[in-house]
DNA sequence: TGAGTTTTAGTCCATTTGTTCTAGAATGCA
DNA sequence: TGCATTCTAGAACAAATGGACTAAAACTCA
């Protein structure tokens, strides 16, 4: 049943899904929503947790015991996968929330930081190993490599619901792949 | 006052907008607002153009005239200074509206996904100019670099919304620019 | 069986939503 | 000056919102 909860946030955000809605979709009453989580709010953060684990966390577990290169090949296209059979074009419910939070609410925008920190942290750790052993080469630090990851998949999860033509996401995570092995020519970095 | 109203949708959203905020902030009264605009979502659509008018249109303006290389350092090193100074955390309306529009409204959808295929398009021609005088690699296609470029120019606004800290921005950006002269080791794109 | 707790469906409430209307003030042009 | 148009402020509208309440039905476990 917060499945349900999660799958009407996921498919309308937080503001257009009103209680009624909540309602009719989780098959449960009014009074005992608010008996058991006490506000929309609450089953909202609730809702993303259970998104979180089932699809963000999950994904990372399944991928970290990967070799460090397969790691993130499998990261990269378990997430164009399920940005291509999105007929619905729900997009990454993570990146919605990220967006579409409303600006006074902290405790959100904590709650998804935390989160992308998360997936960076993975890529992170993937990375150092992967130049440690040589899979993924060395020439950009481990750092830069995996804020950069996590940009490209943040756009990744934009592009699919505004533009969910095939060829574009998988150009976009092939080129995001070719760079674990890529070499700065001359130049160093430009400073900004 | 077009440009009030801008702001408001901007800050907060089309949901989140409600027709008496823009009263308030626009200074202009109820019945002209519909007489002028007819509704809500037209005055909406109105803002939005406007936004892309002088934000992203004007952007590529300026840049389009530099030389390659410059063009795409200038455009990404003035979205990087604009999302530095947005104490707000408003981001970008344009991706802002891609994630916030409601499902059903395609015409919203259309309206950003051709914004977004217009910088695409800057990006790709930049970089054909740039291969073509060698100021910018060779190695990869025109194509895929331009699409990579959008990515993580959608991954920069996203993340500028949620975790705004100056290193992370600055170094998306400078390790997108580094891919300018990025080439590639041995291996192919692997198969997605 | 029986008392005690949940769950159910549905109503009710105050507020807010997008939109329209009314009446009066300001403004245009001849 | 006079008439017509546009503007203004604000009330009024039906619908929808988040949330609380009620009384009947369904369970739980002695």
């Amino acid at each position: 049943m917060l499945d349900a909860a999660m799958q009407c946030f996921w498919r309308r955000g937080y503001e257009a899904t009103s209680v009624r809605d909540l309602i009719d979709k989780t098959r449960i009453t009014g009074a005992s929503l608010y008996n058991a989580f006490g506000d929309k709010r609450a089953l909202f953060i609730k809702s993303l947790d259970r998104y979180v684990e089932h699809s963000v966390a999950d994904r990372i577990r399944r991928c970290e015991a990967l070799p460090p290169r397969e790691a993130i090949e499998a990261f990269f296209s378990d997430v164009l996968k399920r940005s291509l059979e999105d007929p619905e074009r729900k997009g990454c419910m993570l990146v919605n929330t990220a967006l579409d939070a409303a600006p006074p609410d902290e405790a959100f925008r904590e709650n998804v930081a935390a989160v992308l920190m998360r997936i960076e942290m993975f890529f992170l750790g993937r990375i150092e190993s992967g130049q440690a052993d040589a899979t993924i080469a060395s020439l950009l630090p481990a750092e830069d490599m995996a804020r950069h990851l996590l940009s490209v998949l943040m756009g990744l999860r934009v592009l699919a619901r505004v533009r969910p033509e095939p060829a574009l996401l998988k150009g976009i995570v092939a080129s995001a792949l070719g760079m674990l092995d890529c070499a700065r020519k001359e130049k160093a970095l430009p400073a900004i």
